[in-house]
DNA sequence: CATCCACCGGAAATGTTGGGAC
DNA sequence: GTCCCAACATTTCCGGTGGATG
């Protein structure tokens, strides 16, 4: 790595960092501000990755009094894991696993309605690949229900409507709040935002922000690119080092958003990979990538796991946006996938 | 119109880990 | 410790899919 004398502080650039204001969004500021945390109401904040959703569930949902629960259901997949965080946060008393859900709902009951809880269940589509239709309708119907306010977020469905029960649906009444892409020049004013923030003055042509602002979209890939630009520039940086970075940058944010998930994951993305380069008129399918995954697990002395799993995996990967996936339930070529990966 | 492709995806089975009661 | 009961990850099993092909 670089030594570095262009950052100076380098958290404004981190996925966590929480600015003290906002690139423009009236509508849902306005929408937001008008969220009441003891109402009992509930939120779907949805669109896609990179618009801000947990941001702003962040920076809107503090409030005097009230107990905000944030968990990301991408490391929190079940009902039971989701419940546990809540009891920590709640009492900051560990909790293992062990015990009957029904048992921790009840001991999570005796903790609420004291005063309001904003439960945000972020990355809710890894949830409702398990059990999350049942903790959701069990949150739906609880005690003091006044006193719990929910806040979902998705960047793969815009209503729950197909997502979880009729009953579930229909007691919930959440309030669905869009975010829609960020235009270019909405994403060159956040990124200067933050290096204003981050940077030492002078540390960028402007021209460099504009080329990531015109290529992505996506404001969480756009801050891993600044902050790869910035560890890896000595002086200025220009719009040529920003476009040699780009595939280095794009692999962090990859990497970022594999994090929480297991070494099998990145295999199979990586023999997704490694198809997709090869074969860049024939299409993949999931045959071809279980086949390039057993490979790898050889080449890395890892036991592979089933294809059953796999499957199971790859459909993680395309909730996370990085594959599209088609699928032929019957036809040509059998019941498959075909698979592609999603460039940058 | 029967057969085949090639895997989907639900369900049951298996194995591991941890908890509480005795 | 022993026993039983959870949660959970993973494997095993298998019925099913619908256009293409002959």
């Amino acid at each position: 790595m670089a030594s570095n004398n262009l950052l100076r502080d380098p958290d404004p650039l981190k996925p966590s960092y929480l600015p003290e204001t906002l690139v423009d969004r009236e509508n849902t500021v306005s929408q937001l501000s008008e969220f009441d945390p003891s109402s009992g109401r509930n939120l779907l904040l949805h669109g896609p990755r990179g618009t801000g959703k947990t941001t702003f569930a962040h920076h809107f949902l503090q409030f005097d009094d009230t107990t905000t629960c944030y968990i990301s259901c991408d490391q929190f997949t079940t009902q039971y894991q989701v419940l546990k965080q809540v009891y920590q946060i709640l009492t900051h008393e560990e909790i293992g696993t062990g015990h009957h859900t029904s048992d921790l709902q009840r001991k999570i009951e005796e903790r609420t309605g004291q005063r309001p809880v904003v439960l945000i269940l972020d990355e809710v589509d890894f949830l409702l690949l398990n059990d999350g239709g049942s903790l959701l309708y069990y949150l739906s119907r609880i005690e003091n229900r006044e006193n719990l306010s929910l806040i979902l977020i998705s960047s793969n469905h815009s209503s729950l409507k197909e997502q979880v029960e009729e009953r579930t649906y229909s007691s919930l009444q959440t309030n669905r709040i869009p975010f829609e892409p960020y235009d270019g020049e909405t994403v060159y004013q956040l990124l200067k935002n933050r290096a204003e923030k981050a940077l030492r003055p002078q540390s960028l042509h402007r021209e460099a922000l504009g080329y990531i602002a015109s290529t992505t979209q996506n404001a969480s890939q756009a801050l891993h690119w600044l902050r790869v630009a910035a560890e890896n520039t000595e002086q200025r940086i220009t719009e040529e080092d920003v476009a040699s970075l780009k595939d280095q940058a794009y692999r962090e944010y990859v990497d970022h958003l594999l994090q929480p998930f297991t070494e099998h994951h990145r295999l199979v993305y990586q023999a997704i990979e490694e198809l997709d380069e090869e074969n860049k008129v024939d299409t993949v399918n999931t045959g071809a990538v279980y086949q390039r995954y057993q490979d790898l697990c050889q080449a890395y002395e890892e036991e592979s796991l089933s294809n059953r799993r796999i499957s199971d995996y790859l459909k993680q990967l395309e909730l996370l946006n990085l594959i599209n996936v088609k699928y032929y339930y019957g036809g040509q070529n059998g019941k498959t996938r075909e698979i592609n990966l999603i460039p940058f």
